[in-house]
RNA sequence: CGGGGUGUAGCGCAGCUUGGUAGCGCGUUUGGUUCGGGACCAAAAGGUCGGAGGUUCAAAUCCUCUCACCCCGACCA
């Protein structure tokens, strides 16, 4: 493939539009690859397009190994394809929806597990023809709360989405099967693609376990914080990271007062920095008090209101720390949502100034502290009353014998991992974070979709089941997007080779020269005939600016023909990875050369 | 959705406080000199100042409304 840059169209800019901030969005406008049109929506310019290309190949291959089967379904989808799922509800405004002539509302798909389980559920009645899986590349719109960092956050962009579909978990189809299979093509996508990435568990799907796994492309620009244990390999996201056993100094509870229990005027100060601040308390001495409200039990209907259960769960954490809700749920056997204020005020909580003391004498409660929270020393609290807090709590002293009433108190990891705690998989071993963007993500979806929209199948024993449903999404304009915000450096990106618009960049110095021109088009037609793609810039620039323009937009390798290396018959070969000046090379050994800088 | 901010030429910005013929840099076009890391000289093209309404002899500038976009937060398969 040759291409040449005057009749292509590679708007380079000196300047970046203002609003781009982030590296990717910087660089990918810079270079001629992007360009805004309106709030998260971009076009894809020539370059960037022949990158996407290249991943989605990649993409393709390896669904395609995994024994997934290509097709491609509608973007507009009627809206009453959501009504069993309540999908519409659930997505809310993150759901574009498009009215036509006659009054009739569509949605954007955001996903696709509707419109595929539909088709399943049309196309196949009997076990022996599962298992399947399907995927499609595919354009796809949110309309996010806030747009941002270009094509990491946009409300349309590409998606390689697949689903697969079982009649069991265990055995041979069955789900697990296939799931492992994929988190093998995952690993083989973002591995060919040349991006150093990271696996991390992630929230459990319905079925539990490690049900669910995302793909997290390395770089320090990522919205989302990793956690790793150095010794075990073990990664995790925050909602989903495991702490290890921690020491309760003292044991739990049961720590001796520091002095007496005395109550201090905080006026209008909630907040735990402010209030820290005031008393001159550091925050990691003070107790945080989060009420909930159960919503439904895990694993079975009815709420709190049915009568069984708590009234309310809070989760007492130290005060430099966060309260994770899955954490919660687990912890307590209840999906909860965050008190409604007045609701929780009218029960008792003075809500901003809560303290554990509130469980004392009460039936309706169910307290889970957290490990850190349960020592003893110096804390701070709430004083159950607004406007005051309380200096010298003790947990045995201020709350007493119901602390060791399980019912009504448990001890539990119910708050974000941090830099520092223990490994939840190797003894001493202590967790790091780092930052990374999630590219991929896939789970076991389990029967939720097929229950809710009837899709079933017949077993050997004509017994009517439902299917079981795997999801494995690849954000394929976002692999882009995060390849730059990984590889770049002052001048501007490095691609790796396998998803490089190009692969060779033949510079002519002298477009004008013939001589020129002709070691040029041998040279190119010599690369093409080798595999690879290649871009002759043939603009009639001054060097300066076309060596400029080479670094930004990070060819690979770049072949510089020009008066001085020709006269020795040669031509200049530098790998943009490469500081300096570059070598010699003769012209006929120039696309071996460039065929061996692209492995690796 | 809460807080903050910005809309003036393809891009980056000044002008607005104190109303009086719309400017600068980059880029673009033409001519010339240059020619291995974003050249120089000369000339030129290009904007209903986001939109609507109002005040005024006169509005980019003042007032009201509106739209769009960005940042922080909330949210985020």
């Amino acid at each position: 493939m040759i291409h040449r840059w005057g009749s292509t169209l590679i708007p380079t800019t000196r300047e970046a539009p203002a609003d781009a901030e982030s590296p990717s969005h910087i660089l990918l406008s810079r270079a001629g690859f992007i360009r805004k049109l309106g709030s998260g929506i971009y076009d894809y310019l020539p370059l960037a397009c022949r990158t996407l290309r290249k991943v989605s190949q990649i993409v393709r291959e390896e669904m395609d190994a995994a024994g997934a089967s290509e097709l491609l379904l509608p973007a507009m989808l009627p809206i009453e394809l959501y009504k069993d799922t309540r999908r519409d509800v659930d997505y809310g405004d993150l759901l574009f929806k498009v009215t036509d002539r006659k009054g009739a509302v569509s949605a954007l798909g955001p996903t696709h597990e509707e419109p595929i389980t539909e088709l399943v559920k049309g196309s196949i009645q009997s076990y022996k023809q599962l298992p399947l899986s399907l995927y499609q590349v595919q354009t796809k719109y949110r309309d996010e709360a806030r747009p941002r960092s270009g094509l990491l956050r946009c409300r349309e962009f590409i998606m390689k989405d697949a689903y697969s579909f079982h009649v069991s978990v265990e055995g041979a189809g069955g789900l697990n099967e296939v799931y492992d299979a994929m988190y093998r093509a995952y690993n083989n996508v973002f591995t060919r693609c040349g991006l150093d990435f990271t696996v991390v568990e992630a929230e459990s799907g319905p079925i539990g376990g490690s049900a669910s796994h995302e793909f997290m492309v390395n770089a320090a620009s990522g919205e989302d914080t990793i956690l790793k244990c150095p010794v075990s390999g073990y990664a995790a996201n925050v909602e989903k990271c495991e702490i290890g056993e921690r020491m309760v100094e003292g044991g739990a509870f049961n720590g001796a007062a520091t002095g007496e229990l005395s109550e201090v005027h905080t006026p209008g100060l909630p907040g735990i920095d402010e209030v820290g601040k005031f008393m001159k308390v550091k925050p990691d001495r003070m107790l945080k008090t989060i009420v909930f409200r159960p919503v439904e039990s895990v694993g079975g209907s009815g709420g709190a209101a049915a009568g069984s259960g708590p009234k309310w769960i809070i989760a007492v954490v130290r005060g430099d720390h966060d309260v994770n809700e899955g954490k919660v749920k687990t912890a307590s056997g209840w999906k909860v949502e965050l008190a409604p204020e007045k609701d929780a005020r009218a029960a008792g909580f003075a809500i901003g100034y809560v303290s554990p003391k509130i469980i004392a004498g009460r039936t309706d409660i169910l307290m889970l502290v957290d490990p850190d929270a349960a020592g003893g020393g110096f804390w701070a609290s709430g004083a159950d009353k607004a406007d005051h807090h309380v200096k010298h709590f003790n947990w045995r002293r201020e709350v007493g014998a119901i602390l060791d009433d399980s019912r009504y108190v448990k001890l539990a990891d119910i708050r974000n991992a941090i830099e520092g705690d223990p490994s939840p998989r190797a003894a001493g071993a202590k967790l790091t974070t780092g930052r990374g963007i999630e590219v991929g993500h896939i789970f076991k979806l389990g029967t939720k979709y097929s229950d809710a929209m009837g899709l079933s199948v017949l077993d050997d024993k004509q017994q009517k089941r439902s299917v079981i449903m795997g999801c494995y999404g690849i954000g394929v304009s976002r692999t882009m997007a995060a390849s730059v915000e990984q590889n770049h450096d002052e001048n501007g990106i490095i691609w790796p080779a396998a998803i490089a618009p190009y692969h060779v960049l033949v510079t002519l110095m002298k477009p004008d020269d013939a001589a020129h021109v002709q070691a040029a088009n041998k040279l190119a037609a010599d690369l093409a005939a080798a595999g690879l793609d290649v871009l002759i810039d043939d603009r009639d620039e001054r060097p300066g600016v076309k060596f400029k323009d080479a670094d930004l937009i990070g060819i690979p390798v770049r072949l510089t023909i020009g008066d001085k290396a020709l006269a020795e018959g040669g031509v200049e070969f530098k790998a943009r990875r490469d500081t300096g000046k570059g070598e010699v090379v003769k012209l006929g050994e120039a696309a071996d050369r460039c065929a061996a800088a692209m492995g690796g």
